[in-house]
DNA sequence: CGTCATTGTGCAACAAGTTGCACAATGACG
DNA sequence: CGTCATTGTGCAACTTGTTGCACAATGACG
């Protein structure tokens, strides 16, 4: 759905290999658009297959070989159209959320545990964020295109704010209150 | 993955059948993990394949017929082991982040529109919520077995004020400095 | 009585993402 | 020179979620 589009914005933004771009998307786009070297390369061979990239043709096509791409017209006009479109934003689809809800059903004696691993997989994540904009986004300097990437930047850090936000107040009132075990009625023991 | 936990998670809530689900789906637990009634069917099929529900005696099995399921305590058991599990964060995928970062390459002239657009559905969730916190959640009385139950809502109100707040944010830097076309030159704008 | 909207159940085809593995080139090292 | 770890490319099978539609019962209405 957006993987293509993904994948042109990052070739746009320098041309690369199936394995450079992989890499990249390790580190910037794949914070909120991850994906694998094999979903990469898929797509790659769909986006030539479809005219919108090119094999930049120093590269002999051999298995094994490296080879790079480059966005050609259709492709940056095809990146374009997309950006344009009103999208609805994805529903939320978490896990942790369904887990605790769950947990008030059947019970749950390890689930404040969980949520402190949680806590430092986020804060971690944050530390991570934050330093990226340390680096990348030194207070003086705002040219004026790079606002939207640290725009994008910044979502990614209030939203693991949120994160440990949320967890620690989770944490905080289900650890005093021997709560965690919840109304689990039957298959339950009942713990302290 | 999760999907036939949920639907355990809502059975033993209450015993329903495949529509009562979805229509409860729409207005609790699909809050944070969707579904449409042709997924819960089949899952609710899989599911008592596999012995963890099963059809309540009094509804004979006919297509058309209104089937009403229960859980058994092997799927008891199965959701209590599930919610034991320690699991990573998913990953985030949005791409409204994923257009911002394109729409710094290619430009975007209607981009701060859609943020708007956006930011009303997000308020739009944010009160909804807080009309069902109001409802199910006053204030004084706090069961214990509630809590879990209050948490996850709070989980959902604060998601939706991170992003209320962030869109806020950036439509109030994008909009005063006539950003949001972007650096839409051309192939340029490397970023390391 | 017919037919029509509504409620309820469900299959089938597809799209997107995940997992596991295989194969090709390259350079390091004994 | 062989073989071994590393880098790079890629196919195939599988799981999960989406879309579109079909079929069955029921009650309302002309």
């Amino acid at each position: 759905m957006s993987l293509p589009h993904a994948i042109l914005t990052a070739l746009l933004e320098k041309p690369s290999s199936g394995l450079e771009l992989t890499r990249r998307f390790d580190r910037s786009i794949g914070y909120f658009w991850p994906s694998t070297h094999q979903q990469i390369y898929r797509e790659l061979g769909k986006l030539e297959q479809a005219g919108r990239i090119r094999a930049l043709p120093s590269s002999q096509p051999a298995r094994g070989r490296k080879k790079e791409y480059e966005v050609l017209p259709a492709g940056r006009d095809e990146l374009a159209a997309w950006v344009a479109l009103a999208e609805d934003p994805r529903p939320v689809r978490d896990p942790l959320l369904l887990r605790m809800r769950a947990a008030a059903v059947v019970g749950a004696p390890g689930l404040v545990g969980e949520l402190r691993r949680h806590l430092a997989l986020h804060r971690e994540q944050l530390a991570e964020y934050e330093e990226i904009e340390r680096r990348d986004f030194p207070p003086e300097r705002t040219a004026d295109e790079d606002r939207l990437r640290h725009l994008v930047l910044r979502g990614g850090i209030d939203l693991e704010t949120f994160w440990t936000g949320w967890l620690t107040r989770a944490i905080g009132e289900l650890d005093g209150t021997g709560a965690g075990t919840g109304g689990g009625r039957d298959g339950t023991g009942a713990v302290p």
